[in-house]
DNA sequence: AACCATGTTTCATTATATGGAACAACTAAA
DNA sequence: TTTAGTTGTTCCATATAATGAAACATGGTT
């Protein structure tokens, strides 16, 4: 699942260590962290000490529970703000969910999967946090193939191998070869969709957001579900959706630094 | 600024580097974080290698530059949902906003700092990520008083003494004695204002969050101006903002986690 | 009182990080 | 074209920090 562990030293145990407290998705022992532990019991102690010290992990005394920390949700502002698509495609965004009248998302490549970082919800505005940072499965959701079929052979080939194939619908894809006569087609269409294969009755229309040398930067995607569109009336917001990925990433394109005085 | 740097070994000093990645709020080169860097050229290098193949940080080969990486986006997401009090608060938060039609905050203690995690806006709903994140000063803020307030006071001395007591305005406590008498103040009348001391024309009502033990857990504020309400009318407030903030802390206390099997 | 599970500390050993200096690659000036 | 000046990358002997087996606490259970 998690995609690349190569040994990056001390600092990548620890790093590694976040995901997994992350993956358990609740406050968590240190036995428990033992137990599917590749480290030693001092080790794994000893890094926790030094996690928790630094902020990046949250420690309750009491119930003697590790969590992530809130120093995590400070950087990701920052990380959010200054290195995705998300405050450049903010009004973007907005207009076009406003004009199809149904939810609109934003997402980039993160280890072969998909990181959501915005989302519109034109029925129900949501609170913050409720979509940015999600991720989603790189094979079968309409973005993650838009973005698959786009970068150059080599990624491709590299990331489709990683993906898991989990059959989550009688739709999904879950062949390597599958998936790659589909990404061919969807070069060809300049759209992908999501024929209810991440989840029943959901479908989307997606499309690559490029940089202008043809770089991968992010997708961006119409969803809705089969109870008010037909996977054919997708196509109606096709022109909308290539429209406003080509503004998203030419905006994109353009946001050269402001000065850096050395 | 950053409160302890206590030395934690190797994973602190690449922890401190993502702190001064996003310090720059914007991609950054080796060369600027070499000057002001403590460590000699090599070594910096290395730690950003390490943190850039580990997707902490994001690197741009043809500008040559380090922003910070989409994995925080994905970490912060777990840690907002499972280490802070937002996904338990919130529906009260909706509830208390709705009710009083003026801006709700929830935050957190970082550091001796204020930390949000969620904010309502009435008249305005916002994109996610617009205030999740976002730190302000612990001296300065109702949500930050009302916190340092209701520490014991062994905690309460050491987060006044690292306050950095800049003069936002004529009324900011500039002084550790003036923010000391302040919260005795507030001790006694379970709320904390803020007189215009952060920003000029904004003031706001702030409790805090206390656990069944009476542990900070975080604090609560209705923030306005000084053109809708006077600081006297802001006392109206009072007992829906109490009465959220102890409904807040009795729900934080019941969510006991699942099962913890060994 | 004896036992067991869980969490913490110690310390000799080993592996890793360190940083001065050399090396590239690219620009700007001579 | 040469020379000097940036900025980024690699090397390698040394110093430092991480390691992990085992001993030690601590608290709960029979």
């Amino acid at each position: 699942m998690t995609a690349l562990k190569k040994n990056d030293g001390t600092v990548g145990k620890a790093l590694s260590l976040l995901d997994k407290v992350a993956e358990f998705g609740r406050p968590v022992r240190f036995s428990e962290l033992l137990t599917d532990s590749e480290y030693p019991k001092a080790t794994l102690y000893r890094l926790l000490q030094t996690l928790t010290s630094q902020g990046m992990l949250g420690y309750d005394n009491e119930r003697q529970l590790y969590s992530l920390g809130v120093r995590l949700v400070r950087l990701a502002h920052a990380a959010w703000q200054q290195s995705s698509l998300a405050p450049i495609a903010r009004p973007l965004l907005d207009q076009l969910s406003l004009k199809v009248g149904e939810t609109v998302h934003l997402g980039q490549l993160d280890h072969g999967q998909v990181l959501y970082v915005d989302k519109r919800n034109p029925t129900s505005p949501l609170a913050m946090y409720s979509g940015a940072g999600k991720i989603g499965p790189g094979y079968c959701t309409g973005i993650g193939k838009a973005m698959l079929a786009f970068l150059d052979e080599e990624q491709r080939l590299r990331l489709v191998k990683q993906q898991s194939f989990h059959r989550y619908t009688e739709t999904t894809l879950v062949t390597q070869e599958m998936l790659l006569a589909e990404l061919v087609e969807i070069r060809q269409q300049r759209v992908a969709f999501d024929r209810e294969e991440h989840e029943a009755n959901i479908i989307c229309i997606a499309a690559p957001i490029l940089s202008g040398t043809n770089r991968v930067l992010g997708g961006l995607s119409i969803t809705t579900s089969t109870t008010r569109y037909s996977l054919s009336q997708l196509q109606q917001f096709k022109a909308d959706l290539l429209e406003t990925a080509q503004n998203i990433g030419k905006l994109a394109e353009s946001w050269h630094f402001p000065e850096i005085n050395s």
